[in-house]
RNA sequence: CGGGGCGUAGCGCAGCUUGGUAGCGCGCUUGCUUUGGGAGCAAGAUGUCGAGUGUUCAAAUCACUCCGCCCCGACCA
């Protein structure tokens, strides 16, 4: 395409309301423009990066099996309430009626239409497998939009799902699945890693996450260096310590110390002067309506998502002051196990803790050399704290480290949540009616992009990897102005059009250093520059826009080196 | 939802404290010069100063209300 012929408005001004790189980026350079809050227009570059990544997603997609649909975005109530969904789902879900009164929502993800459009056409089990996709806008309505495209209310998702017979078969789907998003994320020419992650309010037994390691990146995952271990923060496993043996002629006797006003971690370590890894934290949680206490060492941090799988809670929250009260007999920063009133659990950190101390469910008191089984009693222990910086591998010896990282992918093992729900159910060999298990897998794509832009960039601008890139190159004439220059230049253009490569001719009456600029804020791959002294040997210049290195060519030679490179980037992505 | 910040030309910002003709840089238009890393000179165009109400002879400026946007937190695919 001619230059001046494109809708292309770069902007040499960061602007002032993008706060990550690749959102500040992707304005500069005229691909995204933002309509309102989380809401955001592709404009024709950001559009074909777009396209690029749903082609690679139908490619690999298809050559797993699966078949592509289009589901409506605009879903009835009633499917909702049948899953359980319209009134689970929440504030993210938009709502609204139309003229004849009746509920819809704007689909946030697509489980509940397909199941209906499966169990209506799907009655046996020689129509399963069966693995439908699409790749269509969702809407979710977040609490907080950020980071321009990349977490945004209004986005592009591919979104899959599967249906199988059995639990065998399921694990094959999910399986397939697997391959096809390291296949299509590898291509996308992206530095990325699988981990295993909550399956959270989507539903499921089984899930992992597909993440592109970036400092901007909103979740934090922890990986072994040892094993291949590697999942999300709040998924993250902590091994079960050894018990040590009882010693309890260590026991100091239980004393009731006067604390006043002092009730967080820090005040009572400095006040009683011990170290936090000697105080027991107790956490009243609301579960369900249900309070409970959370045991915890001091130094360390509930994850209240595994206390919400643990006690397989729907809702679980921190427990308000009147519940408190209720609970202990004392206000907040005084809770302690010995005495409580409610179901108390540990976490493994304070297993082998003697003489702890807590708080004694006493307005200003705390309980010194306090000890599991002579003064209180622990339900379980389980693993409920964050993991952290020192903890070793739960699968091996290795020491885990701690990457940030972007969820771009999703897949999850649903097993019969929907299904069973909105009884999408089919007759087996022997005619015996079974519940369909169900997988769905999800990629954002406009956040694809923007992950990518985070790991390629440099000063100047983008750096698309060749998979991505709008165009593999632009041919530059350093001025239009002179005839052998444009004439060259226009020779190369229609020379690499007529081969199919995606190309753009500057052909803007600006100056060279603007096209320059242009040119690396877009991140084209390559540039090929056309200048009257090199033209008049013969030759033109080649650059490479992710090295910056240049070498000459000469003109009839400089098409033939392009597509050789451009060949050579896709297949090693592939 | 809690806390904080911002809203003035397409973009980035100043002006507001102390009320009195709406400004700067970039971009845009025209002309001349220039032409390998965001050119120079000259002449121009572009604003319901987020909206409403109030105070005042007079409001971008002061007060109140509302709206929008951003950040931190809470929350969450």
């Amino acid at each position: 395409m001619r230059y001046s012929e494109m809708h292309l408005p770069t902007g040499r001004e960061i602007p002032s309301d993008a706060e990550v790189v690749s959102n500040q980026l992707m304005i500069r350079a005229g691909m995204i423009r933002k309509l309102t809050s989380g809401i955001y227009s592709y404009l024709p570059l950001g559009y074909r990066v777009i396209r690029k990544v749903e082609q690679i997603i139908r490619e690999e997609m298809n050559k797993a099996g699966a078949q592509e649909v289009h589901l409506p975005m605009v879903q009835p109530a009633e499917l909702w309430q049948e899953s359980g969904r319209w009134n689970y789902y929440g504030k993210e879900l938009l709502r609204f009626r139309d003229r004849n009164n009746r509920d819809y929502c704007l689909g946030p993800t697509h489980e509940e239409v397909i199941t209906d459009l499966v169990r209506n056409d799907i009655k046996t089990y020689r129509q399963l497998p069966c693995n439908l996709y699409q790749i269509q806008t969702k809407f979710r309505d977040e609490v907080r939009p950020r980071f321009g495209v990349m977490r945004c209310r209004e986005f592009g998702m591919k979104d899959a799902y599967s249906f199988d017979a059995d639990e065998a078969g399921a694990e094959k789907s999910y399986q397939k699945m697997f391959t096809a998003y390291n296949n299509i994320f590898r291509r996308c020419g992206l530095q990325y890693r699988p981990v295993e992650a909550d399956s959270g309010s989507i539903g499921g037994s089984f899930s992992h996450e597909f993440m592109v390691m970036a400092e901007s990146g909103e979740d934090a995952i922890v990986f072994c260096e040892q094993c291949n271990y590697a999942a999300n923060l709040e998924k993250a496993e902590i091994a079960r310590p050894e018990k040590n043996a009882h010693r309890e002629k260590d026991w100091l006797p239980m004393e009731s110390i006067e604390t006043p006003a002092v009730r967080t971690i820090e005040e009572v370590s400095s006040f009683l002067n011990v170290s936090s890894r000697q105080i027991v934290k107790t956490l009243i949680f609301n579960a369900d309506g249900k309070p409970c206490a959370v045991l915890i060492r001091g130094d360390q941090e509930v994850n209240e998502i595994k206390v919400k799988n643990y006690l397989g809670a729907a809702e679980l929250t921190l427990a308000d002051d009147e519940i408190i009260m209720k609970a202990t007999g004392a206000p907040r920063g005084f809770a302690g196990a010995v005495g409580i009133k409610v179901q108390v659990i540990a976490d493994y950190s304070i297993m082998n803790l003697v003489n702890m101390v807590t708080g004694a469910n006493k307005e200003d008191y705390h309980l010194k050399n306090v000890n599991i089984g002579r003064d209180f009693q622990v339900e379980f222990f389980a693993d409920l704290r964050v993991s952290e910086p020192g903890d070793t591998c739960p699968r091996c010896i290795g020491a885990i480290k701690f990457v940030r990282g972007i969820e771009v992918g999703h897949v999850f093992k649903l097993g019969t949540k929907y299904s069973k729900a909105m009884k999408a159910s089919y007759l087996d060999k022997d005619g015996k009616e079974k519940t369909m298990i169900m997988g769905c897998y999800g990629i954002g794509i406009g956040r694809t992009v923007a992950a990518c832009i985070e790991q390629n960039f440099d000063q100047n601008g983008i750096i698309w990897p060749m998979p991505l890139a709008p165009y593999a190159v632009i041919v530059t004439p350093v001025n239009i102005n002179e005839p052998d220059v444009m004439k060259a230049s226009e020779d190369i253009y229609a020379e690499l059009l007529a081969c199919g490569v995606e190309v753009i001719l500057d052909d803007r009456d600006e100056r060279a250093g603007v096209k320059f600029k242009d040119a690396d804020l877009i991140g084209i791959p390559l540039r090929i520059v056309v200048g009257p002294k090199n033209l008049a040997q013969g030759h033109v210049e080649l650059k490479i826009r992710r090295t910056g290195k240049s070498s000459l060519y000469a003109t009839g030679d400089v098409v033939t080196e392009v597509r050789k490179i451009i060949t050579s980037e896709l297949n090693e992505a592939s």
